[in-house]
DNA sequence: TGAGTATATGATTTAATAATCATATACTCA
DNA sequence: TGAGTATATGATTATTAAATCATATACTCA
């Protein structure tokens, strides 16, 4: 595979390697939402929320767009869920394997 | 979600997002294979991917076990390859739009 | 127009990452 | 046992990331 198409595909998956933006995009899945009403869900700083979203945008994972003085937000490609519900599966199954070898003591 | 469990979700998305490890992965995907055979595989550093390897182990990505003076590496969640696919999907999906765009020029 | 709300961004600090070189450790087999 | 092969790791360097505070910008509406 060339090095191009391998730090694209780094790249997709870093934006999302990250707690407050996988937050960010948890709260997304309900829809689109303006940052106004991401920060207060998330409990997060409002300038670090701004720059996480800017980063997700420049990384084509969320698009924006403006409504008056509010950024509505939303995940550009549904795919991304389908991702976090792996990972979600993933951290299950190993949290139950985990179980496993503890009751075996 | 629970502070713990984003953390927990992320670590598991950053142990991929990363060129070198997306490689080393990607080289997985016909199965278990020793470090000696990744490092030409991927054409890297012997010790630059011992330690990228060291630390998809401590992130669960893959197991690994002695055979003689070799390590064998093999992935340890078999979806961690539906989200390799998904993201070249997310790719594939971007540049496509992207060519429209050019087409329309 | 001016107050209020929403967002962006400069500057700073702290921490984490990735790569590399050199070297240590561990195992195998002649 | 000693050479050769495979892997790990300490030390260093350079880069990037994340959070925070303060402040700037932009839009809306009374």
């Amino acid at each position: 595979m060339e090095e191009q198409i391998v730090e694209l595909k780094a790249a997709i998956l870093k934006a999302m390697a990250q707690p407050t933006r996988l937050k960010i995009l948890e709260s997304l899945r309900s829809g689109e939402k303006c940052i106004c009403e991401i920060v207060p869900t998330i409990n997060g700083e409002q300038s670090n929320i701004s720059r996480h979203i800017s980063m997700m945008q420049k990384s084509h994972l969320v698009t924006t767009r403006k409504e008056g003085v509010r950024v509505m937000v939303n995940v550009k490609n549904p795919m991304v869920f389908d991702i976090l519900d792996k990972v979600s599966t993933i951290l299950k199954t190993r949290i139950k394997e985990q179980e496993k070898l503890l009751n075996q003591i």
